[in-house]
DNA sequence: AGCACGCCGACT
DNA sequence: GTCGGCGTGCTC
């Protein structure tokens, strides 16, 4: 690359600089003594001073000499790393996103000052002492400085006992030497059955190499993935390398922190949108530093500073949660293979139910492929059965079956739990009137309003809109006449208080647990046995160990087909196994129930056969013919306006210009599935295209050629999973 | 993203 | 007569 800064050739002193804001491009400024690439420096912009990135492209030279402003100084911060800013280039480049957009995901000014120091207690002053004043000196008897939070769990007193005694001077503060705890490698490594140890004796010779490789590790729930990708851990940090582990879901990682500190002996940095600002800046600079050398966290972590990457594990690859569908539109598990090649990095892609795109990449030989047949520790696959809801009928206005509520009992008898999976928040999903048949819809999104028992009201699923539940229609003003239709979890939390009216119920949603504190409390809770029925949407899905649980009832096992979505089938078997697999994980059995009308349906004898090959060859022998992914790929264009009339001359504009060509088609305008969302009216164009073709470059020039009014925005969404 | 410029409604 | 609403446009 030539580089005009390097020659020091008069009349090409100009640095390129990127701001985190929405521009497409970095702007020309004149550069400062020390400013190379990667390096923040602060810069005016108007009237402001903003904060930005020395980057690596060549000035664009558009704006004249005379108008640059100078760099203003220097940020004395670690500079973003070359790989992360190709790494970012790449993405915004993918995506069509702006190139500063996609540089405020790895980079804010708030990230850049020195983190606060990490503090720690060692014993002080001699003093008054009690029964945990004790045990917390007992704790420090060792000499090792340790922090507030880890001091009061290891002495088992509550976190005020440790202020109290730091008030009257018993502890002494003192710096944490943040390097001193490091994951070690050989700390307590997993006794792997062999085919735990060949795939982790393979993956770890690709961490080995030094050199890119994306691998799918593909594991029945329960066989024991994260044993076998721990071990690619551990030769990363052999190897002195840094790693990457992905988690879609944060309440899950409570669960998973300690068994990485029980196999590493000391914990993993964790990063995700909700942890706090200091522990936030403190992460970011660690990374940097190298001394960060595991990090467990959201996709967003794909953008930290790592220097010197080595593995990134994307563990339930399948999740739709990967997807970040506002803002920047990316795929983390897809990003994250080009993470790993643009570091030199193996990538591995874990799941027991690998998407379609994954498996057809290691069929294609692109990926490295190892397979855990079994579960270990002699916990066998639970045994999954249909009911037939055309047979067994719930009583009226019920939603559990007969055989559900008996194989219920019996599992209560035994003393074991039962897990009851239903994939809808709230009451009911549907208010309807008895007298006119009005529904209650938001004004905002097509979309009903749910029930929630909480407070009586009606909400939004989409928008946040709410309301109290009114006493009368307000179509019709019927009194009384508005009814819940169908269930949601508290409905059949209700139907299973009455039924079982001694069972200790937890309900487990994403409103009843939010964070990863009651997450990690709920789970103690049901690992100690003081619950005996979890109620739960797909929160409950997730990798959840609970040994005790035996019997999982799913209790509306057709609810992901509705709607025909391309991928529906292959979400529902993801789903559906992901659910079954939590039954039976110890020494006895699981059973897994699905209640269904169409026992007979692919998804149904894919999850009762645990013949999972067999509905993947059967899907993908349906894509191929139509070029749908993961054999062609698919872009959406999503119109969006305040009025619905600029929504459709704009759909339609787009429309006229659509692209034509071998590999290309444009399906719509249609309505999009929501196709008034949060105020806006929608629509939506497809874009399917074979793999060769360069989607970017065709839209660019689509979009380019498409006049539309400033009343509508297109949002582009490069392969979209959704279709919201 | 911010911040200014700009052109139409109700206030000291 | 001015204060202020947020539409539109620009920032190296």
């Amino acid at each position: 690359m030539s580089d005009s800064r390097k020659t020091g050739a008069p009349g090409a002193v100009r640095l390129t600089v990127l701001l985190p804001l929405p521009f497409d491009k970095p702007f020309d400024y004149l550069p400062v003594a020390g400013a190379s690439p990667g390096q923040a420096v602060l810069v005016p912009l108007g009237k402001r001073l903003v904060t930005g990135v020395a980057w690596d492209a060549e000035p664009a030279g558009e704006v004249p000499h005379a108008r640059l402003k100078p760099i203003s100084r220097i940020i004395d911060a670690p500079a973003l790393p070359g790989v992360l800013r190709k790494f970012i280039d790449w993405v915004a480049g993918y995506t069509m996103a702006p190139l500063g957009e996609v540089l405020a995901l790895a980079f804010k000014p708030a990230l850049l000052e020195a983190p606060p120091q990490s503090m720690g207690w060692l014993a002080g002053e001699p003093g008054k002492t009690t029964a945990q004043r004790q045990a917390v000196l007992a704790v420090l008897a060792d000499g090792q400085p340790r922090g507030s939070t880890a001091l009061a769990k290891a002495a088992g007193v509550s976190p005020a006992v440790i202020r109290l005694m730091a008030d009257a001077g018993l502890l002494r503060p003192v710096v944490l030497d943040v390097t001193a705890a490091q994951p070690d490698p050989e700390h307590a490594p997993a006794v792997l059955s062999p085919a735990q140890a060949a795939a982790a004796n393979a993956l770890a010779g690709k961490v080995r190499t030094g050199q890119f490789s994306a691998n799918l590790l593909e594991g029945v729930t329960g066989s024991g993935k994260t044993e076998v990708y721990l071990e690619a851990v551990a030769e990363a940090l052999r190897c002195g390398r840094q790693a990457l582990i992905l988690l879609p879901e944060i309440a899950l990682s409570a669960q998973f922190l300690q068994r990485f500190e029980t196999r590493f002996g000391a914990g993993a940095v964790v990063w995700h949108s909700e942890i706090s600002p200091a522990a936030r800046r403190r992460a970011w600079h660690e990374v940097a530093r190298g001394t960060a050398r595991v990090v467990v966290g959201a996709r967003s972590a794909l953008f930290l500073p790592f220097t010197a990457l080595g593995l990134i594990i994307v563990d339930e690859e399948h999740e739709p949660a990967f997807k970040q569908e506002d803002g920047v539109v990316y795929h983390a598990r897809d990003m994250a293979v080009v993470r790993a090649r643009l570091s030199d990095a193996t990538c591995i892609l874990a799941s027991a139910t690998p998407s379609l795109e994954s498996v057809v990449n290691a069929q294609a030989g692109r990926y490295g492929y190892f397979q855990l047949p079994q579960r270990h520790g002699g916990a066998v696959m639970p045994d999954v059965r249909a009911i037939d809801l055309r047979i067994d009928k719930p009583a009226r206005g019920q939603f559990l079956s007969p055989v559900l509520i008996a194989a219920m009992t019996e599992t209560f008898a035994r003393g074991e739990q039962v897990m009851l999976f239903l994939n809808r928040r709230g009451y009911a999903p549907l208010t309807l009137c008895r007298a006119c048949g009005h529904r209650m819809e938001c004004p905002n999104c097509t979309a009903w309003l749910v029930e929630h028992r909480r407070g009586e009201r009606l909400l939004c699923h989409h928008c946040g809109h709410q309301l109290p539940k009114p006493d009368t229609c307000p179509a019709c003003n019927a009194a009384e006449s508005l009814v819940p239709i169908g269930p949601g979890v508290e409905r059949i939390a209700d139907e299973a208080a009455t039924l079982f009216p001694a069972a200790r119920t937890l309900i487990m949603t994403s409103d009843a647990i939010a964070g990863p504190v009651a997450a990690g409390q709920a789970a103690r809770a049901i690992e100690a046995r003081d619950i005996d029925l979890i109620i739960g949407t797909q929160m409950v899905a997730k990798g959840w160990h609970f040994p005790g649980l035996t019997l999982v009832g799913v209790v509306d096992a057709d609810l992901g087909l509705a709607g025909g979505d391309l991928r529906a089938s292959e979400r529902s078997v993801q789903m559906l196994h992901q659910v079954a697999g939590r039954a039976g994980r110890a020494e006895h059995r699981g059973h897994v129930l699905l209640q269904t009308h169409e026992p007979e349906h692919p998804v149904m004898q894919a999850i009762i056969a645990g013949d999972l090959p067999v509905f993947r060859a059967r899907e993908l022998a349906l894509r191929e013919p139509g070029h749908w992914p993961p054999y062609g790929r698919l872009v959406a264009l999503i119109i969006s306006a305040e009025h619905a009339h600029d929504a459709d001359q704009a759909a339609k504009i787009l429309a006229r210009h659509a692209p034509h060509g071998p590999g290309i088609s444009v399906l719509g305008p249609a309505p999009a599935p929501f196709a008034l969302l949060r105020g806006r009216h929608r629509r939506r164009l497809l874009l399917k295209a074979s793999r060769e073709i360069n989607v970017q470059k065709l839209l660019r020039a689509w979009l380019h050629s498409s006049e539309i009014s400033r009343a509508a925005r297109v949002d582009i969404d490069i392969d979209p999973i959704s279709f919201l």
